[in-house]
DNA sequence: GCAACATACATGACATGTCAACAAACGCTA
DNA sequence: TAGCGTTTGTTGACATGTCATGTATGTTGC
């Protein structure tokens, strides 16, 4: 590290706004769910990829791994979903050790019913200020930078 | 609400490579930063929004207010970094209610050592990755986002 | 100048997330 | 098939953030 390279006009902007962004959207659309569906966003992660796992099932780890969490904060937020009787865990057949996350049928009604409120709030906050172009271009943007840091670093 | 008003291809494509990036390019920083300086996201961002305050010093409520954060939470979060000697609280002089907080020289020591560190983590996972022109519309789509966010809601 | 309301901040109880340690089962190899 | 490192999941201690409340000070209208 000799002289850092420091973000540009341009750059900090986007940065700024990036993080700007983040903190004020996230808070809205989960004020949103709350108010509408009385999920938390962590609640409403969870359902969703369940939902849309094979049968409403997944082992935990692999669930863990799509949802980008670590299994202890699974492991420990399944156990207060399965208190509101959300999700349940199942043995596994083919592996002893294996816990099976099951949507219930409780948990489905809520994310069915929780879904389409939570796809308006996204929309009226955010999608609804972008252009055509911008939300293609975002996309773009966004993958590739989720491919960098997912890809085997070789450094 | 109807007919929801489903995410179509390139949004949803969007949508969850944004969720996607923020997971894991907050979590790469983060990682970072607590190894190349041994501060915290939210220590950092204490630091660096006090360095850029007048004189290194703000009203706790105005700092809350800049960072986006609750007042309950900078004050948590004062105190915890005061233990560690990198802030200090000062009586308000014009405000016998008000706190003001102060970056101490070893917190502007930690900040000026970390910043480079951390802009060049910043650049490695995310400008990197990026072209010019997306980085200039980032900075128009997370500003469009952010104003909406802020401008009063006339519903 | 004082009653009534608003503001700034601290705090404690609680919810959530992290990390390290543990237990049980798996699966490879000798 | 016994031994041993690996994988899966749970758990408890702890760090962090939220929410409601308390307290002191400011401010406004009479």
């Amino acid at each position: 590290m000799t002289q850092p390279r420091w973000l540009d006009e341009t750059e900090d902007r986007a940065w700024r706004g990036y993080r700007r962004m983040f903190l004020l959207l996230n808070a809205q659309v989960n004020r949103d769910l709350a108010r509408d569906s009385g999920l938390s966003e962590p609640d409403y992660d969870v359902l969703s990829a369940l939902s849309e796992a094979k049968n409403h099932r997944c082992r935990l780890k692999k669930l863990a791994e799509r949802m980008l969490w670590s299994q202890s904060r699974l492991s420990h937020h399944v156990t207060r979903m399965q208190h509101r009787g959300l999700v349940t865990r199942e043995d596994c057949a083919d592996d002893a050790r294996g816990a099976t996350i099951v949507l219930t049928k409780a948990g489905r009604r809520a994310i069915e019913a929780a879904a389409p409120l939570h796809v308006e709030s996204v929309r009226r906050h955010f999608f609804d200020h972008l252009t055509r172009e911008q939300v293609e271009m975002l996309g773009d943007a966004t993958h590739a930078v989720v491919n960098a840091l997912t890809t085997p670093n070789p450094s």
